[in-house]
DNA sequence: TCTGGCACATC
DNA sequence: AGATGTGCCAG
């Protein structure tokens, strides 16, 4: 774990965005011209993602996990991630529509065991499970309607059954992962499928984590039981939880839980503790300064400058922080994107030539844009959104996920597709470094969804995103790129929700790669 | 490692 | 009051 990377970490809180974009958000104001592709950035502009911030709620709370070493409970049935994944977003046309959604890719290609009370890499990482999408419930909705309060996607489930019926998303245990959230247009003039999908990605690398099937640092199982509200009953001020636990043991004595026990062996510390994460930039990168208004608590944008817990090697977080390590990267780093902070926000603007045009690309893992699934009608009308329910949630799933290439994505919607609700299929193999050209039509949309993607760790590191965390940016995620999606999007049979569970929908999305251009067909 | 059942908590 | 979200623990 730890490794190297961490140390980027520390930068500082930018406070700027990457982008040009104006500080403020002024939302209401800009004028967001569509359509016009013009170079990446000024596309960008133009499609007014530019001027997106997003706030991490509770971005304290994730960064004392994130110090820790965050671990989520993934279960047969679906468990909820905890600090619930919560954002503040600005800077939204309040009546241009927008989609929100959120994927879970790979943080690298590793496989970790916790042992001596750390966590260590015990050898490579499985193949990634088919990605999923997680729409909000909401999407499409205007951007005064996000702007309104936080975006919660709380409701999101974690499920380490690859068969999983529910639209939850998979992950493997032991593994690494990065949540990242995406912002879609979902304009009439945007739909998609149409050239000018514009989207921006966000990622803060403090809410990365290791899923695992049951606690193994007992000093996030403690951070669970004393900030989470459903397990309040394990919190035991001390006579309570002694007695509580000599209880449930029947015993008469008092026993000492063992989380405790497993504390004080350890008690120094969190393995990671001393060396820093590095992730970690800034903390405010991430969400301060803006921070939430409404009610994010979180706090102050001073308060989020503390510094970086500097040292700690975390396996996994250390480098998570660069989602868009990828291909989008460098071009990122270049352009504008202040590095320093965590949240990277690459707005770049980008403009997908069509899939077709060739290059030749291999993506073993295309994560398809979630737009892509998305009716094509776009999200925007929503037929999909009404007739789903804009209230319920979508899955989409895509073969490996991937950061990088989220330029060269297209994205098919694929929502509700009914292969949600079966087995996906076998994974395209895992590449974690793969060539991954830039492809040529499915290329471009991978954008968002890249699944497969190789571990954002090792990208980081080379990233000049890295270290750069001290960007000037200030939002508190990164944009991991704005651009427009221009592939030819398919327009995926819509899910008819016969199937039970299923407050999600699930789309899968499978990329077929062939003569080097991949293809997005819902999974039957 | 993972699973299912449990008691306790929130919603 | 029932559904659902928690971590614990035995297996």
């Amino acid at each position: 774990m730890a490794n190297g990377g961490d140390q980027f970490g520390l930068a500082e809180r930018p406070d700027s965005d990457c982008m040009d974009s104006p500080k403020e958000t002024k939302q209401e104001n800009h004028s967001y011209p569509v359509n016009s592709p013009a170079s990446p950035q000024t596309a960008s502009s133009q499609q007014g993602m530019e001027g997106i911030k997003v706030f991490l709620h509770d971005r304290e709370l994730w960064t004392k996990f994130d110090e820790v070493g965050t671990e989520m409970i993934i279960t047969k049935a679906g468990r909820r991630m905890f600090p619930s994944y919560k954002v503040k977003v600005t800077g939204l046309n309040p009546k241009t529509k927008y989609i929100l959604l959120m994927d879970i890719v790979p943080g690298d290609d590793h496989r970790y065991k916790f042992a001596d009370n750390k966590w260590s890499i015990t050898g490579k990482a499985e193949p990634a499970m088919p990605g999923r999408l997680y729409v909000h419930p909401d999407s499409p909705a205007t951007g005064a309607h996000w702007s309104r309060q936080l975006v919660s996607f709380q409701k999101l489930k974690l499920t380490n059954n690859h068969l999983d019926p529910f639209g939850h998303i998979i992950l493997n245990s032991m593994h690494k992962y990065q949540p990242r959230l995406h912002i879609v247009k979902a304009d009439e003039n945007n739909g998609f499928g149409s050239k000018n999908t514009a989207f921006c990605t966000h990622v803060f690398s403090e809410t990365a984590f290791i899923a695992v099937t049951s606690y193994q640092n007992h000093k996030i199982t403690q951070l669970k039981i004393e900030n989470n509200p459903f397990a309040k009953g394990f919190r035991g001020s001390d006579d309570n939880e002694l007695h509580r636990m000599a209880k449930l043991q029947g015993k008469d004595y008092p026993v000492v839980p063992r989380s405790t026990v497993r504390q004080r062996a350890c008690s120094t510390g969190s393995p990671f503790a001393g060396e820093g994460r590095g992730l970690r930039g800034s903390p405010e990168a991430a969400g301060s300064p803006y921070s939430c208004e409404n009610d994010l608590s979180s706090s102050s944008p001073q308060e989020l400058l503390s510094p970086p817990p500097t040292h700690y090697t975390l396996p996994h977080l250390q480098h998570i922080q660069q989602p868009q390590g990828y291909h989008c990267t460098k071009r990122k780093v270049e352009e504008n994107c202040s590095p320093g902070n965590r949240q990277h926000s690459y707005k770049k603007p980008f403009t997908c030539s069509s899939p077709s045009e060739g290059e030749s690309y291999y993506h073993p893992s295309s994560y398809p844009h979630p737009l892509a699934n998305n009716p094509a009608s776009g999200l925007t009308d929503s037929p999909y959104s009404s007739e789903m329910g804009q209230r319920q949630a979508c899955m989409f799933a895509a073969s490996e996920p991937r950061l990088d290439e989220l330029n060269c994505t297209s994205w098919s919607y694929t929502c509700p597709l009914p292969s949600a609700m079966t087995p996906m299929e076998p994974y395209p193999p895992y590449t974690p470094h793969p060539p991954y050209s830039s492809s040529p039509q499915g290329s471009r949309l991978s954008g968002i969804a890249h699944q497969s993607s190789p571990p954002l760790g090792e990208h980081v590191a080379h990233n000049p995103y890295q270290s750069q965390s001290s960007g000037p940016s200030t939002q508190t995620s990164q944009n991991i790129h704005s651009r427009q999606l221009s592939p030819p999007l398919r327009e995926y049979p819509r899910y008819t929700p016969s199937l039970s569970p299923p407050l999600y929908h699930t789309l899968e999305t499978h990329t077929h790669i062939r003569c080097g251009v991949p293809e997005w067909s819902a999974a039957s």
